[in-house]
DNA sequence: AAAGCGTGGAG
DNA sequence: TCTCCAAGCTT
């Protein structure tokens, strides 16, 4: 029977408010059931990635740590292939911390394109300009510093400090914690929110050594992302379906169904549209502009017509309007300037 | 601590 | 067409 190796007492951190000090108590009995054993499973599973992994960009060795630090920021919540060109944009203007924060922030939106949460490129440039204040230029190398970076959370200052530095974290986003829930725990999709028993679950996973664990972390992150995907797994081309509890249990539906995001006729939606257009414009777009019209925009709307349509085309009311160019001000996405809307200067 | 925040491809 | 979902973070 298989048996975690006992090792010495070891400081596992936890992310997300989850106390550090909780002993930490027996792995899930199912844990227990891996058949040939931990170290097998991290031959595998690395295996796999190092036969399979895709070339991308940010995974080369020659790749920096700030050009880590954009993919992740990037990648939340957005797929590598949409991710791929704006990142090699990102790289190519912006080499480093300095260069982005020497910009406005609102080049930074811009630059964003559609990759979707613009919010993203706002906080990236203020981690450059927090980079550029607090730690002279250079990306920091540790969890705890990492995670005063704006936008950095807990699963992107894991990632940059594995990733980038080599260093042994408990890394878990949701390919991971999918990977997990199937092969450890035997159900068909991860808790609705991160639990603290599944890092500890991932902390008692993580091989020992730095250089397998850093490996491990992004061969599971790769499995999750190109096998065990949330629909239609491929279970034949897994490398450990053999070990899997998951499969082994008859493949058990998942226990609750996860409530999908509103999209048409939400704030969201208007945000969006408003963005595309300010993306776009050269010059500051006043209010009236916004709003249906069904004579000609002027000249004034030059550059713009398309994504104005769209706009307009939502039909949306006018407080709805309101409320989305008022969240975009408050967030910072927008800037009002001679009574026009722009991207932050 | 649940809800808000974009976008587009796949099934 | 429509629903699901993708390397989460913030408040």
């Amino acid at each position: 029977m298989f048996r975690l190796r006992s090792r010495p007492p070891r400081r596992v951190r936890y992310s997300v408010g989850i106390d550090a000090t909780t002993k930490s108590p027996a792995l899930p009995a199912n844990a227990r059931s891996l058949g040939p054993g931990l170290d097998a499973l991290h031959r595998r599973i690395v295996g796999w990635f190092e036969e399979t992994a895709r070339d991308l960009p940010w995974r080369e060795p020659a790749c920096s740590p700030w050009g880590v630090l954009v993919s992740e920021i990037m990648l939340q919540q957005t797929p590598v292939v949409r991710v791929l060109p704006v990142w090699e944009e990102w790289l190519r203007r912006w080499p480093n911390p300095a260069a982005l924060a020497g910009e406005p922030a609102g080049e930074a939106v811009r630059c964003w394109g559609r990759l979707g949460y613009p919010r993203r490129a706002l906080r990236l440039h203020a981690a450059a300009v927090a980079i550029v204040d607090g730690h002279g230029g250079k990306v920091p190398d540790t969890y705890a510093e990492l995670l005063t970076l704006p936008g950095v959370g807990s699963y992107t200052a894991a990632a940059v400090a594995a990733f980038a530095y080599g260093r042994r974290e408990t890394v878990v986003d949701t390919n991971i914690r999918r990977v997990h829930a199937r092969l450890v725990s035997g159900v068909a999709l991860p808790a609705p929110s991160l639990t603290a028993s599944e890092m500890r679950l991932a902390a008692e996973l993580l091989p020992d050594d730095d250089g397998t664990s850093v490996r491990w972390n992004a061969a599971v992150m790769e499995l999750g992302a190109l096998v065990c995907t949330a629909r239609a797994p491929k279970c034949a081309a897994c490398p450990v379906r053999e070990q899997c509890a998951w499969l082994a249990a008859g493949e058990p539906p998942p226990s609750y169904t996860p409530k999908g995001q509103a999209w048409h006729g939400t704030d969201r939606q208007v945000r969006g549209a408003v963005m595309a257009v300010l993306r776009l414009a050269e010059t500051p777009v006043p209010p009236e502009m916004f709003v249906q019209e069904p004579a000609d925009l002027g000249f004034e709307a030059e550059g713009i017509g398309a994504p104005l349509s769209a706009l307009h085309r939502l039909n949306s009311a006018p407080e709805q309007l309101e409320r989305a160019l008022a969240g975009l001000l408050s967030d910072g996405l927008a800037e009002l300037h001679h009574g026009g809307y722009r991207l932050p200067a």
